[in-house]
DNA sequence: ATAATAATTGAATGACGTTCAAATTATATA
DNA sequence: TATATAATTTGAACGTCATTCAATTATTAT
């Protein structure tokens, strides 16, 4: 029988619409029964508790996550133009999501709880596949082989995290996507000044002066 | 009379007692008011509800905070070294603060509310202070031209607190200062080869192979 | 000393997550 | 089909906790 499978589900939706409009904190069980059509009680025959239905929304949202980004990973192959894509592509993800945007950045992903739950494993195998990145950029020699991969994931996920979270504090007023092409710029070659040129860039495209472009101040 | 500001310190010391050990959810009004040793009702004469009083806790630390950076940086005058001292002392100060930590880090930075806040005025003059250094390095000629400084500023307090918030949700167990070097370095130089050397460090000492330091994996 | 004002108290209130005994529905058996 | 048994659903009841407020106590002014 799936038809424990249908309930679960159709109280998982009702859970998305419910939690999405507001926060965790703001969101009633009573409210998300009502949507769902069931007795409050019944919610509890499927999920542990409150929190257990909020962190089962992203089990199935990593999924998609993930396996679209190996589609648009496809058929590049410079690990710097896959890190630019990873940028793009993560952009253009929460930017189409807004709603488990807000509950995946400002909440679960700042949550201990969230980290020992079982949805946490999509977001490891996210995290897996930018680390993949990053080593293959090695192998190709493109990227430095001095770097601990590992922090060197942090300044990519840590910039790309900030970006969304000031976007999505600030009520998702700018376009997110215009700051895409010199933020992976940044991750690729940093703020300093190199030996060689002035810029450091790979790309041909020159940049504008300051605030033109990109996530406003603060 | 002070007697005002003594009893509203108090309640305020016994908040950031009670709330370090735990989160704010996790944290009751009438714990609080034991610890202070007054009656629960005395707390909302001296702070709106429970979140005020929660958002109130970093007004005085972020001043510190501030000032003390002020201080470290005092004498530097290379921007890249500022940079480099920035993190440094980020790290230092949130190692040496780990209540706050958590708090600020996995609580209130990432509220809609305490944006709103009052003591949101704070986290702005730290930021400030990060914008004002890498201006500086333009000025200086050291830190690229080409570059939205806010958007820089993104990858510098992105990449730091990314580092924080992982370090905070995998218990404070490793040593955080251990990644602030090639850190900083990654900030300045990013994870590409630059044309003219390997890897375009700008201090002399050279770094091992990975995993030897910063905060582990994932 | 007495009135007026301010500060403190803690029981009462309401909201909400969670539980559970009873009711309902589905499934198996004869 | 009728009946027994199991699974599912229900929503009122419970406990916790932030917040309020009328009563009490302390402080200040006259």
């Amino acid at each position: 029988m799936n038809k424990k499978a249908t309930r679960r589900q159709q109280i998982l939706q009702a859970a998305i619409e419910i939690f999405g409009r507001s926060n965790f904190d703001d969101t009633s069980i009573s409210e998300i029964a009502r949507r769902a059509g069931v007795a409050e009680g019944t919610i509890y025959q499927y999920f542990k508790n409150k929190q257990d239905l909020f962190f089962s929304i992203p089990r199935e949202k990593t999924k998609t996550f993930s396996a679209q980004l190996d589609l648009y990973l496809k058929g590049v192959t410079d690990a710097r133009e896959k890190i630019r894509k990873f940028a793009w592509y993560y952009l253009h993800f929460f930017r189409t999501n807004p709603d488990y945007a807000r509950s995946l950045m400002l909440e679960m992903r700042v949550s201990k709880a969230f980290a020992r739950s079982g949805s946490y494993k999509g977001v490891k195998r996210f995290m897996s596949q930018a680390l993949a990145i990053l080593k293959e950029g090695q192998e190709q020699g493109v990227i430095r082989q001095d770097l601990d991969l590992y922090l060197s994931r942090h300044l990519l996920l840590g910039a790309l995290e900030h970006v969304v979270t000031r976007w999505l504090l600030k009520g998702e007023k700018e376009d997110i996507m215009l700051c895409h092409e010199q933020l992976s710029d940044l991750i690729l070659n940093g703020v300093a000044i190199h030996s060689g040129n002035g810029s450091a860039r790979t790309t041909g495209k020159p940049i504008g002066k300051n605030r033109e472009n990109g996530p406003g101040r603060s």
